[in-house]
DNA sequence: AATGAATGAGCCTTCATTCAT
DNA sequence: CATGAATGAAGGCTCATTCAT
């Protein structure tokens, strides 16, 4: 990684934790207020004024803490793709896991799959105001493609390899292993929090068959060699 | 499948195959132009001015033949689904299927994979019209849920539970066999022309190892008993 | 009267009864449209799509036979000034009354009353729109003035006069005689047609009243030297 | 009269006297400009930007106070008749007069008549437009109705009879009384200001002489018995 | 810092009118 | 005569943004 990326890593870094410099009260009220709607009718669809008024502010307060409307929308839709990220930012990431020697790479899927999946609850509108408008703002698309460009799939490569070389992964090229096991985790929030959001499942079990198909695929297997977790 | 739905397909087939009852010349060019500007910019930042503009016609044409410009926008985006789905709503596309006794379930995906990879660069604006503004016109949203539900879950889990059967499939819900498989290729295809829209790639051949992925999996498997295909 | 005026009057009688140049079906079904809603709406806020709709007729075919909207406004209301005063148009309205020997006044105002009433009600809706258009078409108020001052009030003022000369009628002048008695009758028919359009009462009774109160005024008066019809 | 009936009364009578809730000196002057263009042209051929033009603000100015520009007409006509009707309001009004021992009918007539008249001729414009849109908004003539019936032709009544049974009116139903007064003064202000705007004549003459026929009536009355005023 | 009245550009939509068929 | 697609000006209304208080 150049020096350059180091400098930005830890700009991001302290993103992530940042309290994303909101001071006054109203301000978070502001924001909170914007999420709401932004989420709902989307950017273009949504007023300052219905924003003032569901933050109980005075329209003129909403531009005194963001220059134009669209500043709104970068200061709430930018640090949340940092955030899903963060994770990976950790500069002991990588090496923590793969000093572990008896780790299980399904054991790591395991966790990070809960771990995010537990964020994108947390963190539902606004990830679906980010996703709405990383098409329509060209800043937050190359912002949030070089994140995860730059770390999440240089991470995710060292660990692959890692995994690779103990002989718990096919060879395969890395990145096409992670587009397929990330895909897969996102079809099954998307499915569960789209289509069936009331449904009651048992997330715990859903994950561990999900699971299941990333390790061993469709095909019927032979008995006894690759015992399916409990 | 309800004799109500069988009426509901016959519909559906004749939307698919629909002209979209445009009459006019004045007419198609207002039907390019918006899809043109809502893909560009979505259908909230768009304007009947610039639609009417790019189309080289009067505003007021545009409502001469919609209502209104959500009328437009619907019957831009709402045929679109049922047009992706189109393979799904033929009568003999289950039975067909089901007939080939040596069909292998491996080469049916690969050829709705392929089918469908095309639809979506063929109508790539129109599709990503749709994706945007689901969440926001109720109409789409629950047409384009029934559509999914309704015919695309019935048709193909009757023919996984076909595969299941001949023991080329494991034992496992359809559904989440359909999801798993669905999300891999969308991942796929999203990863291609939003990530890397310029990169020139083998797409048989990324096709052929995606589905290694989804036939195996990423863990290592005993030789010569589940052979690649070529 | 002048010879002009002569002129004039000719042109105001066949107006008056004339088929109002309405040669087509489709014209005759325009102007009733025009008529229900423009009395409907009012002028401004009619339009022609409407009517046009209402008529059953297209949009065009309105414009072919009057060049604009307000000259369809003008072809209908204009006419209707001129049959409210057709009575007084007549060569031989005042001459046939004046021979009348022992005609009484009374008589001569409930004729006219009844006659008008009747009017009013047959023709309520153009009424109507002319009342309200007057004030913004020059042409209809000027038309108007001229027809009540030239015409009515001419030939009333012969006969109130005459009754006068006969001591039925006291001596004040003559145009004030006309707007109190106009008044007092335009009191009651918008009274009853406005305000309880649902009442159902004895109109000749009530015509009566009313003329007693014209007659003998609100003070009571001497017994038998006065006495009331029945 | 009910205690409902009551209240409404005093909230009728706060609106009569009150301010109009105007607050700032545009607001004041949109007012104004709304008026003379409304007079002018009727509500539904003028427009906003032209009453905004005259006013001296923005258009947008105008629907910070008035939601629609029928809110604006209400606003502006909705007070009026209430003014119209503000003496009659007056907790006193009836038992104040009727309280003075000598008083003549004719003498109260004349009161009335002489006020609103003056009433009329300073807010002709006002009334101008409540009486066109009147039959167009509903509210507008249910509110009209109400404070007619309600209040003008109650109070009325009450005094009506106190001189019937004093003996200086007829015995007749007060309301026909009512209405047929209203009219022949309606009818005399309605051709001053309509017919002949610009003619100078001796009012109080033309008062008295009114009187006189609604008074006495068309008939000729026996010397001396009943003299007239002078 | 906070307000909220004021702005004026721009939006969607309607409308009277025209014209080729 | 009749049609109805096309026009483009104008309408009512909303909105992000500014600024004096």
């Amino acid at each position: 990684m150049s020096e350059q990326n180091e400098k930005w890593l830890k700009e991001l870094m302290m993103l992530a934790e940042g309290s994303d410099h909101i001071k006054t009260e109203k301000q978070a009220r502001i924001v909170e207020a914007a999420i709401e709607i932004f989420s709902e009718k989307g950017f273009a669809a949504a007023s300052t004024s219905e924003i003032a008024q569901k933050a109980g502010v005075a329209e003129g307060t909403i531009f005194r803490h963001y220059k134009t409307k669209k500043d709104l929308l970068i200061s709430i839709a930018g640090p949340i793709a940092v955030k899903m990220a963060a994770p990976f930012l950790m500069r002991e990431f990588a090496s923590k896991i793969l000093d572990l020697p008896h780790e299980q790479f399904r054991d790591l899927l395991r966790t990070i799959a809960k771990d995010r999946l537990q964020f994108v609850r947390d963190h539902f509108k606004l990830l679906r105001i980010l996703i709405h408008e990383i098409p329509f703002q060209p800043e937050l698309l190359e912002q949030t493609k070089a994140l995860f460009k730059e770390i999440v799939l240089k991470r995710m490569e060292e660990i692959i390899i890692h995994f690779q070389k103990k002989g718990q992964v096919i060879e395969a090229p890395p990145w096409r292993i992670l587009r397929t096991t990330a895909s897969i985790f996102i079809g099954m929030v998307g499915t569960r929090l789209l289509l069936m959001p009331d449904e009651d499942i048992d997330e715990d079990e859903e994950i561990e068959r999900t699971l299941d198909l990333i390790m061993y695929g469709l095909s019927p297997h032979p008995k006894e060699e690759q015992p399916r977790s409990t």
